[in-house]
DNA sequence: CTGTGTGCAAAGGGTTTGCAAGTAC
DNA sequence: GTACTTGCAAACCCTTTGCACACAG
């Protein structure tokens, strides 16, 4: 139940807070804030960004950053842990070239990488493609 | 020679230029706008703005993007490709939890992810930890 | 009832655009 | 000489802050 989301994250639910969430529940990519304006009848920017900025906060969403400043937000939900204080991504995030959509892909385990001299401790990947909607269509 | 870089990519040379690149040179690590602008005694943000644009452009330093909005520019030189078109990374990028500083680490291969349906053309890694030099000193 | 969320206005910061003068080649 | 660069001013986002009112729990 999308208002279990809020609740469990010690965050009030009203009613703008369920709109915002339902449009990331409708989407199963990630979505740039203007996809959200454009999802809202009429709404007030500060508060939007105030909204994402909770969620971001108490672990709902994360953002993204694809290169070229493509900025994205995605549900937590399932797809990360938000529990050790750190954010640990057990995904990707992969653009596809030809829709242009960015999805958060889950992997079963992350390549360890090794530098000499340097400890890695975290890591996250970009990466680009086809998606496999796209892939499948051709 | 440094005002090779800039003529090899086509860029004619000018004093500004050569100022931005010899701080460019002078790190060994990514640097942010405001690094660049510590470095240059007097400096007009538009003229860095769009020296930063043609350098991008014309593949001389590539953007790196870290997780928390961290905008950091580097050199391509050496450690990256610009050939196909394509902005080929063997590096990855690299971001000291100890001393902040960004690294564009040279990697002998990319893990190869494999995801099911999805085609995989490039990828980007970003990771934290430790660097060298501040692993040594600990 | 209390603390949190909302909405409006206004400010802030980084980045881009237009245009005239200057300069590399 | 010609095309590219520079410098200044102004415009333009996008995002944040302050404050009073509204509302969830």
């Amino acid at each position: 139940m999308k208002v279990d989301i809020l609740r469990k994250k010690n965050l009030r639910v009203t009613p703008f807070r369920k709109e915002v969430l339902d449009i990331f529940l409708k989407n199963e990519h990630a979505i740039s804030i203007q996809d959200i304006e454009d999802g809202l009848k009429d709404f007030d920017r500060i508060t939007l960004y105030r909204t994402i900025k909770s969620f971001t906060s108490k672990g709902v969403i994360h953002e993204i950053v694809m290169p070229g400043d493509i900025k994205k937000l995605a549900l937590c939900d399932g797809v990360c842990a938000h529990d050790h204080g750190l954010h640990e991504h057990n995904h990707i995030h992969f653009q596809c070239r030809k829709c242009e959509e960015v999805y958060c892909v889950e992997i079963d385990e992350l390549p360890q990488l090794k530098v000499p001299g340097f400890i890695i401790e975290e890591q996250e990947i970009q990466a680009k493609g086809i998606c496999s909607k796209c892939s499948v269509v051709t």
